[in-house]
RNA sequence: GCUGCUAUAGCUCAGUAGGUAGAGCGCAUCCUUGGUAAGGAUGAGGUCCCCAGUUCGAAUCUGGGUAGCAGCUCCA
C-alpha cells in the first residue's frame, strides 16, 4: 500500500484504528455521563466497535442519543490522543476505581508493556495504536446502532455486561449507505418471508420445532430432489436409520459421555433411549451388517437424517437454529490411502452445488478441541491431511483452533449470502475413531482383515437453515426451477377463464407448477399480489392472447410482451432443466 | 441458559390517567368484465399470551410463567 493511501479508510487497519479511537471517545462520553459507570473492553470489530460496560441501570436508546452527542462535543473538541506506559503498580494505581482493568492488568504476563491512552480528562488501558486526535472522527458520521448484554471476558457464568455498540465512518453518505444495507437486511429476513410467502412456521406448542407449510414442502421437495439426482452422480447410495436408537449404542459412539446435554432421551420398557442428535452412530450399524471388501470402497452412504438436539432456548433463531432439523448427511468409508482422494472429490460436489445456488464460501479447519476422543497423534495425522488435500486444489483456509468435532478435525465451509453474511452449511469431519468404537472391518488385498476410516460430511448442512439461507440470499425470488409456483396465469376478465385453465393444464403436463388466477379482481391488483408472491413468470391472457394462442409475459423485471405460448413453454423448460438462476425469457 | 425489551383480529399495527377494544390488509356476500403495481359497498372475526395478586372493577397495575426479538454463551 502506498504511503498516501495508509489513512484512508480502505486499508482495513486504518478503518480498525479509526473505530477503535471511537470505542474511546464513546467511554469517555459515558464516564462524563455517569462516572459510576466501569469499563470492561472496547475493541474495534469487523463493522464498527463496542465498549463493554458495568452500568448500575440499564442504557435505554435516549441515553444512547446522549451519549452520541457527547461524543459530538469530544469530537469537535480535537482533543489529543497520547500514548504513555507505566511499571505495573502505577498502572494499578491509576486504574483503582477500575475493578475490570485491574484484572486484565493482573493478568497481564509479567513482562509486558503496560501502555495508556489518554485524550483529554479520559485515559483508558489500550494497546492501541490510535488516531492522533479526537477531531480525526466525524461527528455527524457515527452512530450507537445497539445495547445488548455480553458475558465479561465471554465466559457465561461471569458478570453480564452492557455491551454498546456503534459505528462510524468519514462521510454522513458512508453511515447512511451502511444503514440502508442493514435495513435491506431487514427486509430478506427469511422469518420475515418466510411468513409471507408461506414456506414455514413456528409455533409456542414446538419452540425450535419448525412446520413446513405447502409452498416450502415444494421449495423442500425440489431441493431434496436435486440433492439426490448430483448425490447419485457421484456414486452414493441412500439409507434411513432410525430416530430412536438404545442407549447403549449412544455410549458405544461417546456421544452418551461427550454430547448428552444436548440430546433428547427417553424410557421406553425401562431402558433408556436417546433420539438421535446426529445420524453416524446408526450409519456404523448400517456398515456392519455385511462384510465388505477393499473392492467396496470408498463406500458413500448417504442419509437425508432428521435429528434433534436441545439447543439453549436463546440460541433459537428462525431456521438458521432450530432444535431438530434435517442433515443431507452422508458417510464415505475408505481405506487410509484414498482419504486425499475422497475430501477432494468431496469438495468438487460441494463446489458443484454451491455454484448452482451462486454462493461462494470459505473453509475453516477446526482442530482438536478439549473434550475429545483419539491421540493427538492421530488428531494432528488427519489435521494434515486435511490441509493437503484443499492447499492440492488451490484452496485456501483459516485456523479454528480446537473447534473440531469430539471424534475428528474438520473443514467446515462457510457461505456467504448476497449481503456478504457467512453461515456455516456444509462441513467435511474427518474420523478414525468411530470405525475404532464399532470395530469397522473390510477385507484387504492381502486377505487380512483392516480397518476403514471414514469422513462424515454434510453439503446444505441442515435443509432447514439451507433454505433459511437462500430465502434469504435470493430475497424470497428463487430461481424459476426452485419456486413453489413458477407460473401464474391472469385473466382479465372472465371471457378468457377457459383459455387460462387450459394453459394451466398444458403447463401441468409439461411438470411446471402453474396456476390461474380467474378470480373477478382488477389485472393491477393480480399483478401487485403475484409480484409480492415473487412469483417468476405471470402469463396475462386477455381476449387478443385466446384468439392466437398467445401470453403476454411478465417478470419481476417488468412486461416482457406477448409471444406464442409454445415459445413461451420452450425457454420456460430450458430455464428450469438447466437450474438457471437467470430469466431466459 | 444469561441481560434487556416485547406479546391486542389470520397478517401489519393503533389504542385506553384501570370502566370488557380499533384501522388497513386478508376473509365472506353483493355490485363492477376492468390490458400490466391495489374498483366499490356490506358483513363476519378478539379470554387484548397464560396463571395468580391488588381493586367495586384488570386487556391496562404488581408478581410468576410461556413464547418471541436483540445480543452473549453454545452450534448445522
Amino acid at each position: 500500500m502506498s504511503e498516501e493511501n495508509l489513512y484512508t479508510f480502505e486499508n482495513p487497519e486504518y478503518r480498525h484504528t479509526y473505530w477503535h479511537s471511537c470505542s474511546h471517545i464513546m467511554a469517555q462520553a459515558v464516564k462524563r455521563l455517569w462516572p459510576e459507570v466501569k469499563l470492561a473492553i472496547g475493541p474495534a470489530i469487523d463493522e464498527g466497535w463496542y465498549y463493554d460496560l458495568d452500568a448500575p441501570f440499564a442504557f435505554t436508546p435516549e441515553h444512547l442519543e446522549q451519549i452520541e452527542a457527547e461524543m459530538r462535543k469530544i469530537c469537535k473538541e480535537k482533543l489529543k490522543i497520547e500514548r504513555f506506559e507505566l511499571p505495573r503498580e502505577e498502572a494499578l494505581a491509576l486504574m483503582a476505581g477500575e475493578p475490570y482493568k485491574i484484572e486484565l492488568i493482573n493478568d497481564l504476563p509479567a513482562d509486558a508493556v503496560i501502555s495508556f491512552y489518554k485524550q483529554g480528562e479520559f485515559t483508558d488501558l489500550c494497546a492501541g495504536p490510535h488516531l492522533d486526535s479526537t477531531g480525526r472522527v466525524k461527528g455527524n458520521a457515527l452512530k450507537l446502532t445497539a445495547c445488548n448484554a455480553a458475558y465479561w471476558r465471554g465466559d457465561s457464568n461471569r458478570e453480564t455486561l452492557q455491551r454498546i455498540y456503534g459505528v462510524a465512518f468519514p462521510k454522513k453518505e458512508e453511515l447512511d449507505a451502511y444503514l440502508a444495507r442493514i435495513e435491506e437486511a431487514k427486509r430478506r429476513d427469511h422469518r420475515k418471508l418466510g411468513k409471507e410467502l408461506g414456506l414455514f412456521m413456528l409455533r409456542d406448542e414446538g419452540p425450535g420445532f419448525p412446520f413446513f407449510l405447502p409452498k416450502g414442502m415444494v421449495l423442500r421437495n425440489t431441493l431434496l430432489e436435486y440433492w439426490r439426482e448430483v448425490h447419485k452422480k457421484y456414486g452414493y447410495v441412500e439409507i434411513s436409520t432410525p430416530i430412536i436408537l438404545n442407549r447403549k449404542l449412544w455410549e458405544r459412539s461417546g456421544h452418551w459421555d461427550h454430547y448428552k446435554q444436548n440430546m433428547y432421551t427417553t424410557v421406553i420398557d425401562d431402558e433408556d433411549y436417546a433420539i438421535k442428535p446426529m445420524n453416524c452412530p446408526g450409519g456404523m450399524l448400517v456398515y456392519k451388517s455385511e462384510p465388505h471388501s477393499y473392492r467396496d470402497l470408498p463406500l458413500r452412504v448417504g442419509e437425508l437424517g432428521l435429528v434433534h438436539r436441545h439447543e439453549l432456548s436463546g440460541a433459537l433463531h428462525g431456521l438458521f437454529r432450530v432444535r431438530c432439523f434435517t442433515q443431507d448427511d452422508a458417510h464415505v468409508f475408505m481405506t487410509r490411502e484414498q482419504m486425499q482422494d475422497v475430501i477432494q472429490e468431496t469438495v468438487r460436489l460441494f463446489d458443484e452445488v454451491y455454484s448452482v445456488f451462486g454462493l461462494s464460501y470459505e473453509i475453516e479447519l477446526s482442530t482438536m478441541p478439549e473434550d475429545h476422543i483419539g491421540s493427538v497423534e492421530e488428531w494432528e495425522r488427519n489435521q494434515e491431511i486435511l490441509k493437503a488435500a484443499i492447499t492440492a486444489m488451490g484452496k485456501t483456509f483459516t485456523v479454528n483452533e480446537g473447534d473440531g468435532a469430539f471424534y475428528g478435525p474438520k473443514l467446515d465451509f462457510h457461505l456467504a449470502d448476497s449481503l456478504g453474511r457467512t453461515w456455516q452449511c456444509g462441513t467435511i469431519q474427518l474420523d478414525s475413531q468411530l470405525p475404532e468404537r464399532f470395530e469397522l472391518e473390510y477385507t484387504g488385498e492381502d486377505g487380512a482383515k483392516h480397518r476403514p476410516v471414514m469422513i462424515h460430511r454434510v453439503v446444505l448442512g441442515s435443509i432447514e437453515r439451507f433454505i433459511g439461507v437462500i430465502t434469504e440470499h435470493f430475497a424470497g425470488a428463487f430461481p424459476t426451477w426452485l419456486a413453489p409456483v413458477q407460473v401464474r396465469i391472469l385473466t382479465i376478465t372472465g371471457r378468457t377463464d377457459e383459455y387460462a385453465t387450459q394453459l394451466s393444464r398444458r403447463l401441468d403436463a409439461l411438470g411446471v407448477r402453474a396456476e390461474a388466477d380467474l378470480r373477478n379482481e382488477k389485472l393491477g391488483k393480480k399483478i401487485v399480489e403475484a409480484r409480492a408472491q415473487k412469483i417468476p413468470y405471470l402469463l396475462v391472457v386477455g381476449d387478443k392472447e385466446a384468439e392466437t394462442g398467445a401470453v403476454a409475459v411478465r417478470t419481476l423485471d417488468g412486461d416482457k410482451g406477448a409471444m406464442p405460448f409454445d415459445d413461451f413453454t420452450a425457454k420456460l423448460m430450458e430455464e428450469i432443466k438447466t437450474r438457471s438462476r437467470e430469466n431466459l425469457i
